[in-house]
DNA sequence: CGGCAGGATGTTTACGTCAACATGGACGGC
DNA sequence: GCCGTCCATGTTGACGTAAACATCCTGCCG
């Protein structure tokens, strides 16, 4: 067998292009631009001539190739999503109602993870961000992650933030964090309870800082004393943490943890220690979690719409890129209290 | 004020294009092709040349045209995920996994969401992959939702599937259900219950049956009566129901959840019943969610490794997508049993 | 029956990038 | 000192699409 000689194919990834419309065109005996006609809708084009040309489609197995669309248009129709931690009960929420959302307008979503930038690496985020790529961008990192991230946001690309942090210069969605915390906490101290004490999110997180304010907020106008805040991180581990010592106190009667999960911890912590949920201690938490309603006791909670976030962010960003002009006023939805079983009046 | 007359700019969306590799040309003084190579990164390039281009390409904000790019080169080094039920515990995990993994090779993902089809709409997944727009797809949906969906994978295209299901003509990576599920059992016999109850996922599942077929052969290898199963849908509100008719029944001493999810449910209905967990009813679940270990009691199950599962499928496609052979035999993470709280011994 | 409107279809061109080829200058070997 | 090499840089063209413009045909009006 002889010494192959260099094959002038290209070796590699065999890149198999697919047909284009002028395969199309040639198949049905027509010009690229009736295709094109055809491909996009158009009206002025003769029934018999469609058909032929759709038939033609079908046979070639002709898929119109969005990166020369793109490229024409100067659109990519699609919108990247700058995210981190997403698995997170809410960001998964939001991302999916994001999703829900674009998909109807015939845009697609690029997702732009946030990864620590190990020893220097780009993240990939910023990588994406440093090429045209997408139309506009979505935000759901809070403020102190894009801070610590090295990511700028390139001049004049349509932007949405959704978080509450009054810092950003850009549009933003959010949840009224404020509004559930005082909620939460009107509905303890309506059941009679003297006072509400809180475990609350990371400090650098603006919505953890935003339900504490409120919480404290609430207390101070009702003329209660604000015990000192127990402070977690979101996980049930910590809230498990604070519980411990929540627990130990006998004069702790009512709860309010910055989210499910801590309230999850709690509960746990509580039961550890023999005491009674509600009959000597309220809990409620900040999300409703599809679980919340199965935890022992059924736990009290705040209801947030991300579906409602995903979409006004969506529906703000398109407006954008379709005006050029930035939306107005910040959106804030309001949240729900939900009742359920991890509440009651304090022990007499 | 003269009335204005009709403007030859383009009125609407004002669709400004950004700088391209020409102004930076004209910036430096350079050709468009001595551009190319510096934002290739090509060596045969004058450091000083270099230098004058990078700092014309700051100036006037350049950054790279990812259409035009997709368009030359015939890839687009992105790959799609077509994935319902986002916020799923394991798909959001998994989803997370195959970004992080994607990231470093330089690829993007774009989002497919599967969504119902609404009166003859066309799925979100089914529209985009109707377009050349990415180079490969990973697919997270259940075998009975891919034929439900008028999906249709172009010829082709590099496919890979996050599933058990033996029907994919596909490679195929997942985790080992059928490992857990005995698993599971085991543990349960071996703490010396007589037999173990079972309340399974909904039956069109895949992933379900595998494990519900897993815990009946272990029963039936350790020679033990094999009780009826009963059926759930992952939910909580589901394992609550199952659990309600299990606690009824004193002979009840053992029950393997096909998830957490639904142990909670179950854990819920056992405590309102009145039954001890673990001393009267040992449980058991299976993925091994962030809050399990907060569960009351803290749940014993089986941990499946998702982000093993999206770094293997993102290799077996990327590996796919660069040689253009499908990779070879499907493969299966083993799981492992997490032992905590909610297991014991039988009462005596 | 000339002329003209309007619809169907074809032709040209540009979008931004980069491979392939072309050019031109510096340097080394003989 | 001549020629061949190698390296930096420039020029050309093509990727697939669709807007803009050109052409041709049909049919209707006066």
């Amino acid at each position: 067998m002889p010494r192959q000689t260099a094959t002038p194919s290209p070796s590699g990834p065999a890149r198999r292009r697919g047909p284009s419309m002028a395969d199309v065109a040639r198949e049905a005996g027509v010009s690229g631009q009736t295709v094109s006609r055809v491909a996009n809708g158009k009206t002025n084009v003769d029934d018999a001539t469609r058909e032929r040309v759709l038939a033609a489609m079908r046979r070639v197995g002709y898929r119109p190739n969005s990166a020369a669309r793109a490229l024409r248009n100067g659109q990519f129709r699609s919108i990247g999503v700058i995210i981190s931690a997403l698995p997170t009960f809410g960001n998964s929420r939001t991302l999916d109602a994001i999703a829900a959302a674009v998909v109807p307008e015939g845009f697609s979503i690029i997702l732009m993870p946030v990864t620590r930038p190990t020893q220097g690496e780009v993240t990939g985020a910023f990588s994406t961000l440093n090429e045209q790529a997408v139309d506009g961008v979505i935000i759901l990192i809070e403020q102190h992650q894009l801070d610590q991230s090295e990511i700028e946001l390139p001049h004049g690309l349509p932007v949405v933030v959704i978080d509450s942090s009054a810092r950003y210069d850009y549009p933003v969605v959010d949840n009224d964090q404020a509004d559930g915390a005082a909620r939460a906490t009107s509905h303890l101290l309506s059941l009679g309870h003297a006072t509400v004490w809180h475990i609350a999110g990371p400090p650098q997180s603006y919505s953890a800082e935003r339900r504490r304010k409120s919480w404290q907020a609430t207390l101070e106008r009702a003329g209660r004393t604000v015990p000192p805040v127990l402070v977690g991180d979101w996980s049930p581990e910590s809230g498990y943490q604070a519980g411990l010592r929540l627990a130990a106190d006998p004069a702790v009667t009512a709860v309010f943890a910055a989210n499910d999960q801590m309230a999850l911890g709690l509960l746990r912590a509580l039961h550890e220690k023999g005491r009674g949920v509600p009959s000597e201690v309220s809990v409620v938490g900040f999300d409703d979690m599809d679980e919340s309603a199965h935890f022992w006791p059924p736990l009290t909670t705040i209801r947030q719409s991300f579906e409602a976030v995903g979409r006004h962010a969506v529906e703000a960003l398109l407006a954008e890129i379709e005006t050029g002009t930035e939306a107005g006023e910040p959106v804030l939805l309001p949240t729900e209290l939900v009742i359920r079983s991890s509440t009651a009046a304090p022990p007499a």
